[in-house]
DNA sequence: TCCTTATTAGTAATAATTACTAATAAATTA
DNA sequence: TAATTTATTAGTAATTATTACTAATAAGGA
């Protein structure tokens, strides 16, 4: 039998960082974030429910080829897909899915199960590259 | 000025096994089967060469969601896109690319400029599905 | 063959993540 | 409300992929 989740603080706290700051946030910013409000939560606390909340669907896992792990919000209305800036790390949404009927079938022709998936493409912001063609 | 590239038998010997094995490997998987041939190469070494091979445009960096980065020959004919199986971790390429006007509109909408992508999509292969199903 | 220096082997260090354990606190029941 | 059960936490240790360091080696040009 699955253990029953319960509601701790600890838990809506990390929810709560979520709804204010709405962007890909790694686990060790998720805790310095919590610990302004509370200052004794442990990093294995973090994740332990970055990791619950990715399975139960509230949050998505995407992994940054620097390795580290990022979440955010799953919301229904907007694919976690970004354009992301190497440079600053601020990532912005691409507002639709590669996910179409070519690529259904295409998994349907393999027999293949998905469970879920990742686009995203890494590059340089605008800011960031009229800052660099200043210096440079 | 910039150092000149050397071609050293551990780097033959790395694209050797890439040219033997065309599957998405981690480091150490590369390690293990480079080994069968030169016993004495550090992993270090290919750390370095995946590294510089990424950087050289000969092989695509993968990180899984697992945090290990897998590495893979570039094939001009075939983007770097995959069907990965969760379970047995084969893979499949997908033979196109969702970079598409639409997706360059977008950037160019938002001065991005695009440095590399990624898009897989991890789910359960079509052997995997079947052996679960006899043995549940 | 000699020389310069990129590269390597071997090892230590780093850092993200996971595991472990006694103490705590949700949530259910009396 | 009080007692009870057990999921969860804080704190810490362990794990593991990757990177850094250094003396020794070897590629490639003179």
């Amino acid at each position: 039998m699955k253990p029953k989740t319960r509601l701790t603080k600890q838990r809506q706290a990390i929810l709560q960082v979520f709804h204010q700051q709405d962007s890909l946030m790694t686990a060790q910013e998720v805790y310095e974030l919590v610990r302004l409000t509370h200052p004794r939560m442990s990093l294995g606390t973090i994740y332990r429910n970055l990791e619950l909340l990715t399975i139960q669907s509230f949050l998505a896992k995407i992994v940054f080829p620097d390795g580290k792990a990022r979440f955010e919000l799953i919301h229904s209305e907007k694919p976690n897909h970004h354009l992301i800036c190497l440079s600053c790390g601020q990532s912005v949404h691409i507002p639709w899915c590669p996910i179409n009927e070519k690529m259904t079938a295409f998994m349907n022709g393999k027999y293949f199960t998905p469970q879920y998936h990742q686009f995203d493409i890494f590059g340089i912001c605008s800011e960031c590259k009229q800052n660099s063609s200043i210096t440079s």
